[in-house]
Formats: structure tokens, sequence, C-alpha cells
DNA sequence: ACCTGAACACCGTTCAAGT
DNA sequence: ACCTGAACACCGTTCAAGT
């Protein structure tokens, strides 16, 4: 039975499905190619690197996210619905999720969101640098929240391994951290990134009203 | 003549300064052994594995943050402060930035820098959940902030590479992106981290008000 | 044009042997 | 207690050979 000829696509799939299944550290240009049953160096028709071929597990995550746009919104709604789409990938490919962040993307991959992006912070009435700098804060707010996210579950393994044991930790170098033990031991990622993601919009909303 | 001894805080300080020097990918047990004048093995009398070894050149990058606190300051100021000097990091150790964010620390070594930020925080006026909640939103930012700053630098080499050159750029597609390509081309770190931060200390003064 | 096995220069880690 | 070389089961990638 003659299967799907291989492709530049069918290996990233193959690439994005083993890091979900067994996490990124698992992934070889021999185990993708035994996936795919095809010999090792049949992969190097297709993709000229193992480095290339992981920008391209993270281009393919990136363009996954789902944008659903409604421009008669208030500007407001739309920056929130943005950051919940990308914040989307945590949930759909957790594993490949620090893959996306720790590759510089030279491709126009992730334009698509900036554009969406810069469009609603100028139709809310930034400035073109305005603009730029409020994007700039808002992704690294939302990657340093993925990474915190995914970090957490390396592996699935020790689904509720306790941090910080509040009797291990010496009350009187950490007092702080000792009384807030059980705030600190648990995380709630949606509700956390609620929480800073309304703060940062209402930052955005009084630094629009100094700015008028 | 006889060199000191191996110890775990001298391989620890070996690979750090392989990382610094040659980048996180030209790690090994056996370059950092071969820089140390032994035989691979020995390490292992010292660090159980690699894994574990990475761990070790995180904590030890995290306790090299240099924190000085003024505690008759506003808290704001304190705010600014330690934020600033956890990115000093990425200063001191920009190539090891991509290690220490990447694993989850399971140790008290990350455990100074959180205490200290939930009692300047608690002194603010801050209830415990809010301090812990603001003190996740300020991480996740810095986090994000630094992985934008050295991740733009995983070589020093193409010191100004533009990721985006206006001609290239479809307007039609991409007109935000197009008339902005100039701000987007150019990233001034340490303005853009300041911009952020101003917000978000902004944001904090206004929730504060709100929930008193 | 696409596939492939052999080969090269690497890995992390186990083990048994040394002192 | 600490060090170590040999060995094992892996890597990414080059190259020459196939179709």
């Amino acid at each position: 039975m003659p299967t799907e000829p291989l492709s530049r696509g069918r290996i990233v799939a193959a690439a994005i499905g083993l890091i979900e299944r067994e996490g990124a550290d698992a992934v070889s240009m021999r185990r993708i190619a035994a996936d795919l049953g095809v010999g090792v160096m049949s992969l190097y028709n297709h993709v000229p690197s193992k480095d290339v071929l992981l920008n391209g597990v993270a281009e393919a995550v990136l363009s996954k996210i789902e944008f659903t746009d409604d421009p008669d919104a208030h500007w407001t709604d739309r920056v929130r619905m943005q950051a919940r789409a990308f914040r989307q990938i945590a949930h759909h490919y957790p594993r490949s999720t620090m893959v996306v962040v720790s590759r510089q993307l030279h491709s126009a991959a992730g334009l698509l969101p900036v554009e969406r992006a810069l469009a609603t912070l100028r139709s809310a009435g930034f400035g073109g640098a305005d603009a730029v700098s409020i994007l700039r804060m808002f992704i690294a707010y939302i990657v340093g929240s993925l990474l915190r996210e995914v970090g957490v579950t390396p592996t699935f393994a020790p689904v509720h391994t306790r941090t910080i044991k509040a009797d291990s930790v010496d009350a009187t170098l950490f007092p702080e951290v000792g009384s807030l033990a059980p705030l600190l031991d648990e995380c709630d990622h949606e509700a956390e990134f609620e929480f800073g993601l309304e703060l940062l919009i209402q930052a955005m909303v009084a630094h629009s009203a100094r700015s008028r």
C-alpha cells in the first residue's frame, strides 16, 4: 500500500505529535523517521536540518491559533479575545509551547496576530510607537504566562506536586512565603492569566486617557 | 601541580562559562569534563545527571541576582528596583537566561526574591491573594521580556539583522506591520522593559486604590 | 527528484576496575 | 571516597550509491 508521500508538512506534523506524546526531549530525526516509516535520511530531502524543522514546528503551532476577531466589539474586548486566543496554544499543544517560545522566528508565521493586534490598538487611538510598545508588553506577559503554565507540567506525572511545603520553609528566613504557602502552592492558571490581563487592559485604558 | 579538587560548584561554574562562551547547545558532559581537565565520569561523583546539573546552573544564576532593597523607599520604587535587578541576569548571563527560564525549579533558590517581593507588596497594603497574583503577573512579564531580549540574540553574530523588511511585507495583507516596520525593526530592550514596568506599576496603584 | 544504508563524529550514562 | 576507561545505546549529518 503506497502511503502518502513524504513532505515537509507530514514531517512537521509527525514532530509535533512526537513532542506532544513524549516531550520535546524525545524528538530526534531518527524517531521522527521511524514514526513515519522511512529512513532517517529521507527527511533531509524535505528539511535541511533538525534546527529548521523545529522552526517549522513553531510556525505550524503558531499558525494554528484560532483568531476570531469581531471588528465591531470594543477594542478592550478585542484585545481580551486576542490574548485568550494566544493562550489556547498552551492548551492544545502544551509540550510544543516551549519550542514555540524558545525559537526566534524570522518568518512571517507570527505576522498575522501581530497585524491584528496593531490594527486593534491603532483603532483604539494609540500612536504607532505606543501601539508597538503595548504589543510588546502584552506578548511578554502572555509568553511568560504560558511558560509558567506549561513549565509546571514538563511531564504530567506529578499532577499535584507541592513546590513549597509550608513546614519545610524556614519561617524566620521566609515569613511571607511561609504564611502564603497555601496560595503559592496552588495556581489556577486561567484565573491568574485573567487577573493580569484585566490589570494590563486597565493600564492601557489609563495610558490612553493620559496621552489623549 | 594539584589543581583545586572537583566539586559540584566548580562543575556548575564550568557549565555556565561554557554556555556563555558557546551557547546552551554546546553544553555536554564531555565538554565540561574536558574544560575541567578531568574524565567525563568524574563529573558523576558530584552530579547525578546532566539534567540536575542544568538545574544547578539555573539556581546558581538566579542566586547571583543582586538585590539591593531599601525598606524606606516607596513601595513602587522598591518594586521597580526588584524588577530591574531580575532583568540584570539577561545582561550578566545572556545565554544562560534561556536555561533559567526553561527549567522548573523545585528548590529554594528562587525563594529569596519571592520573599522580598511579597513583603514589599504586603507592606503596600495588598492582601495575600492579591500579592501572590500580582507577583505572578510581574514574573510573567519579566520572564517574557527576558526571553525577547536574549532570544533575539541566540548568537551575537547578526548584530543588526532586520526581522521584517518593509518592502518584503505584503502591504495589503499586513498594512499595519508594513507602516510600522521601522518601529518593529528596532527594539530598545531597556526602554521597552521600562515602558511595560511603568504601566504595570500604575495598574497596581489603580488596583490598590480600587480595592482599598 | 527522491530515497537510502553505511559511516563519522559526537552524545549521556552504566559498569567494573582502579586508588 | 573519588577517579576513570571501556562499552552501550543513542544522536545529527555527510556522502556515495541507488531508483
